[in-house]
DNA sequence: GCGCAAAAGTGATATACATCACACAGTTCC
DNA sequence: GGAACTGTGTGATGTATATCACTTTTGCGC
């Protein structure tokens, strides 16, 4: 039997009202919204379908949303003068994806996002969320405590960089996304940790 | 003539009036306070001194604050199994320094935080934020900008770590704290980069 | 000014990782 | 089923950086 390795995993029913269930969880652990103010705040939702290899947000290009993951796994990378990828971020469902120094201060992106399998995702531009936290104070607080989330990561993370080597990452890495393994091709995995394919490759034989 | 490299840099003059002021600027920036408001919420504020050398948060600790600091300069760093440091940031006048995810989970400490000189700051306890945050809704707007900003540069040093050799590293540093270079010792600035103390000196001589 | 301690520089050697080159397996598409 | 492409494994070699050991310089208390 063929195996497909890269599964799509992908159900093609999901629907506008499962992602709204799906966003309504999310928010819920950090934030309390009472039932209009949350239909209010998911009517600035777009609810949007890509495919594998589609590109949301293009390095040079301009910045308008943020991208909540309801279906599939995008991921944010910088590419250097030599062609280099680094990954940033595999955005798995229920995490938010963008560029967030291109769209705090409105200036190009530096950073790409797209699509490693086929996704479903909730869009919200800049705009909105600044004023849905203008209006709603709940709001500015759940984004304030994903922000620090997102923030005491980005530190873990820098620090497990310089703290230990490339096997003992890629363990972390397992460890936290299991799901990855089989999900990304290993290249990806190894832009993320920041090496080579090759060194990642021969982690496997040691 | 001696030359007194890493001179403390202190204004003993300092007082709460004048941090108060440092304080009420850094928030203008990004908030909008009214000045009963803003004379309400610098109430929650502790005025404290420290001395060079003096630790503020140790590691395996409860972290009850987070600290403003108006004059001097602290650090925040890791020490790993080896006993080797890692420094997550040097916190400069108008910058924020704690351990986020101790603070904001109610964890003991993994990161440490102390003065490289003497230091004047500003502690807000945990309680007293989230109090603040709930009670002024531009308090909370603040501390969502104040973590986005800080969650952007984190990113953009991961990005410079798995990009860039230690010379493009340390240049970057530089370029951004030219004042650090007679503030602090030069084995701090590697425990910043995260190489060793030998090859940041070697880079001056290549 | 003297002496100790902390900081900084330097040489030799070891090592993790990058890079280049190539083989081959798996997937996709006609 | 075969071609083309993408992904993966592996050997040989080069290089940046760590580590260890030692010296030199600087800062600071007495």
């Amino acid at each position: 039997m063929r195996f497909r390795k890269f599964s799509l995993n992908f159900n093609p029913e999901f629907n506008s009202m499962q992602a709204k269930e799906i966003l309504k969880q999310h928010i819920a652990k950090s934030a309390l919204l009472t039932d209009p103010e949350f239909d209010y705040f998911f009517s600035h939702f777009k609810f949007q379908s890509y495919t594998k290899g589609q590109t949301i947000i293009t390095e040079g290009g301009k910045v308008e949303c943020e991208y909540f993951v309801v279906e599939g796994c995008l991921k944010s990378f910088y590419i250097n003068d030599d062609m280099k990828m680094f990954i940033l971020q595999f955005a798995m469902p229920t995490w938010w994806a963008s560029d967030y120094n291109a769209l705090y201060s409105r200036e190009k992106a530096m950073i790409s996002v797209d699509c490693i399998t086929n996704a479903e995702v909730l869009s919200l531009s800049n705009a909105d969320r600044e004023k849905l936290c203008r209006e709603i104070h709940q709001v500015e607080h759940f984004f304030r405590w994903r922000t620090n989330k997102g923030y005491v990561a980005a530190q873990r993370r820098l620090l497990s960089h310089m703290n230990n080597d490339t096997k003992k990452r890629y363990e972390e890495l397992m460890l936290q996304y299991p799901a990855l393994y089989n999900m990304v091709p290993k290249h990806l995995i190894a832009a993320y940790l920041g090496v080579s394919r090759e060194t990642l490759s021969r982690l496997h034989s040691s």
